[in-house]
DNA sequence: ACAGGCATTATGTCTAGACATATTAGCCAA
DNA sequence: TTGGCTAATATGTCTAGACATAATGCCTGT
């Protein structure tokens, strides 16, 4: 019965859990570890890693490794591509170029990715369908500098598909928010206007500068869930 | 200058993001690698690992390293202790408890936790301040069951932080909807019934069983940020 | 043609030892 | 007291080699 890297993860877990290893605590070291477990002291490096990647301990040269004060509970969210996420509701999908055209970004665009204002950028308006219903409406501007060329029909193709396998992205954020569905909006989708929408705003960075603005503005009733 | 295990990540990284090795392809062994790099194996498979669960590539025994289709962008939400939240805003935090008692869970609720209908539970209802004014109004159901004893007075120590320092919490969900206010909401938060409100539902589990459901009612304007 | 079993192979993990690096505590001097 | 240097120390990473595990795909017998 020799123990894995998991068996010491899931142990240490286990005492900081049970208090006996109180929150703001120090732990013992790993070479201590490894001698208690009977393993190698990197195997406890590999369980210690895997807690502190996870937020349940906070690790720093020197000082040793503690126990986090407040264990922050982290939830991880798979951005999901659209068309995927309807037909994994079992519905079909489709989507509607409603516009696609140069035009100068508004001031609070521009803001958020750090361009001078008015830039030109490219902007394009989608309309997703699930099941021929709309699902979300979607608004984007692209940054024509940061892009490769050249640049593939959008009507074909899906900007945000093309984007994930061709741009190197580095970083970016995505924001949810509710709002009472514009004029715009309700016409698009088919509900009341000033219905309460759920809102992704979303921006993206990458190796040449920033590369897109999208916002999502979700029918009723949906929901993004994400587990921890 | 000898190469570290982020080196080879990054430099993995570049090649596919080049097409060199192209979505869906197989990239060499781990063993081949690490000889084209001049490393040791466990080198380029600490690499290998941090890109699979990055969800850039993904990994099987005998069938090798591919590289993933689409790759999935993954962002991280820290659930914020909601006091937290508010001081880091500069603002005063400040709650009042607005009910306690025992009921039994109507059905939603028991259904998402997995409970028999009509369970008794702790029903614990929540106006978080921030400088005053309404910030969040959240709705707790607690299962009695899966707690340990005593349990400390709510009105002064918010059941959150309780838990999280208290109880093993083990797995959990949660989802962002949004909705119009209810009466009752529109009451405590003061805004006008209808409003569009972002909503956080949230379900936890221990190990002593189901722990509790909270739905979070953010006043307008609340945005949930997460980076990636 | 087909099912079952087995050898092959790539990844997963572990060991023991070494060196690198960051950070702290203590010491000494201004 | 204060500032800065230094030595000690815990974590971070790497190596070379070994065995474990899971899939694949071939091989064989029916």
């Amino acid at each position: 019965m020799t123990l894995g890297w998991e068996d010491i993860r899931a142990d240490v877990l286990r005492r900081i859990r049970s208090r006996e290893w109180p929150p703001g605590g120090l732990i013992p070291g790993e070479e201590t570890l490894a001698v208690e477990f009977g393993v190698a002291r990197a195997t406890v490096n590999r369980a210690l890693t895997a807690l502190a990647e996870a937020g349940v301990i906070e690790r720093k040269k020197r000082a040793g490794t503690r126990v986090a004060e407040l264990p922050v509970r982290r939830a991880r969210l798979e951005i999901p591509v659209i068309r995927l996420d309807v037909l994994g509701r079992g519905l079909a999908y489709d989507f509607k170029l409603l516009a696609d055209r140069m035009a100068p970004a508004p001031v609070p665009v521009t803001a958020r990715l750090g361009l001078p204002e008015a830039t030109p950028m490219r902007y394009l308006e989608t309309l997703h369908l699930a099941g021929g219903r709309p699902f979300v409406h979607e608004v984007r501007w692209l940054n024509p500098a940061a892009l490769p060329t050249p640049t593939p029909d959008f009507a074909t193709t899906s900007a945000n598909e093309w984007l994930v396998t061709h741009v190197s992205l580095v970083s970016g954020d995505i924001a949810f928010l509710a709002e009472a569905a514009s004029p715009r909006e309700a016409e698009v989708l088919g509900v009341a206007p000033g219905a309460a929408l759920l809102i992704a705003e979303r921006t993206t960075h990458g190796t040449l500068g920033p590369i897109t603005f999208v916002r999502l503005a979700h029918a009723p009733g949906h929901r993004v869930a994400m587990t921890f």
